[in-house]
DNA sequence: TCACGTCAAGCAGAT
DNA sequence: ATCTGCTTGACGTGA
């Protein structure tokens, strides 16, 4: 029989709410930059948020990734505001919020932070970007259960010496950040297979991307995939994280869908068993296919693999 | 009001 | 060489 993991596993969207009108992520361009302006939009940043995470409670939908523009410019030198005590107590509000009801919480720096670059520039940049992550994160108040998920980055011709440099560089990392980050198979350069190998160099958690695994494969299957990323979490890094999407009918190959393809997620989650974890859903209509999962799971545990 | 060129930032692969 | 996609298009000028 399979055990009732729906009650423990958590559904989750990026970023976006299509449903309501406000949003997380609101910029400006940074020929605009004003510390009023910034004052402004972060405001409603953080409003937004919180009436996105109401919503999704009221669903049910209790795992979330947070925009990472919730602070527009935060790493940049023109910023001149001195954001974390300014927001403290929206931030602290909202960071009861998510405590009071189990939220679970990720945050996904976007494609220009590179830890392992070979430009200083853009290394000393990421960290920089990377403390800001992690600074949310401390602000909300959240244990390190709350987890930062990155690209392995570049390879430079030299795979082999990329990953080498990830490893040193995360180990040199202040305890703020390398206590939430993790890493992420991705869908053109680094496999599951050599961020497993990253986790044996330096200790670093593995997310598991289900998509990016079909098309970038090092040939696990999800099974042997999940038992594997499972091990490289500890008590304190709370459950795995998984991502999960589907191929856009029609589309390149590692286009992601546009909705969700039910019985692609269901053989997704048979196949997963008997593992537990909290499940990301990396499809574009968002909140729509978290609705529908959540619904999937509830109804009944036992659908089989077609 | 709306069309559309452009936006802080990197990288790989396709065209 | 230039364009596209990436966890997410949206800002803002000019007509």
């Amino acid at each position: 029989m399979h055990q009732r993991f729906e009650q423990y596993m958590k559904i989750g969207y990026p970023c976006i709410n299509r449903t309501l009108e406000c949003s997380g992520n609101s910029t400006f361009r940074l020929k605009s930059y004003s510390q009023e302006r910034l004052i402004k939009t972060v405001e409603n940043n953080l409003d937004g948020l919180l009436q996105m995470l109401k919503f999704n409670v009221k669903k049910k939908i209790l795992f979330f990734r947070i925009t990472s523009d919730l602070v527009p410019f935060a790493s940049h030198e023109i910023n001149d505001l001195d954001w974390q005590s300014y927001f403290k107590d929206e931030f602290k509000e909202i960071g009861e919020y998510i405590i009071q009801n189990d939220i679970r919480i990720s945050m996904h720096p976007d494609q220009f932070i590179v830890l392992n670059s070979n430009k200083d520039g853009v290394y000393h940049n990421s960290v920089e970007e990377l403390r800001y992550h992690a600074q949310v994160l401390n602000l909300l108040g959240l244990k390190e259960d709350a987890k930062i998920q990155l690209h392995v980055g570049g390879v430079y011709g030299d795979k082999g010496k990329s990953m080498e440099r990830f490893a040193e560089r995360y180990r040199e990392l202040d305890d703020e950040i390398k206590k939430r980050l993790i890493i992420e198979n991705d869908d053109v350069s680094y496999t599951l297979k050599n961020c497993l190998e990253i986790n044996e160099m330096c200790g670093v958690p593995v997310l598991f991307d289900s998509f990016h695994h079909e098309v970038n494969s090092s040939g696990e299957s999800i099974g042997e995939a999940l038992t594997k990323v499972c091990g490289t979490w500890n008590a304190s890094d709370g459950l795995p994280m998984v991502d999960y999407s589907s191929q856009e009918p029609g589309e390149k190959k590692g286009k992601h869908g546009e909705s969700m393809d039910e019985e692609d997620f269901k053989e997704f989650i048979c196949r997963s068993r008997p593992h537990d974890f909290d499940l990301m859903l990396e499809i574009k209509d968002k909140e729509k296919s978290a609705l529908r999962a959540v619904e999937i799971l509830s109804e009944d545990g036992r659908f089989e693999p077609s």
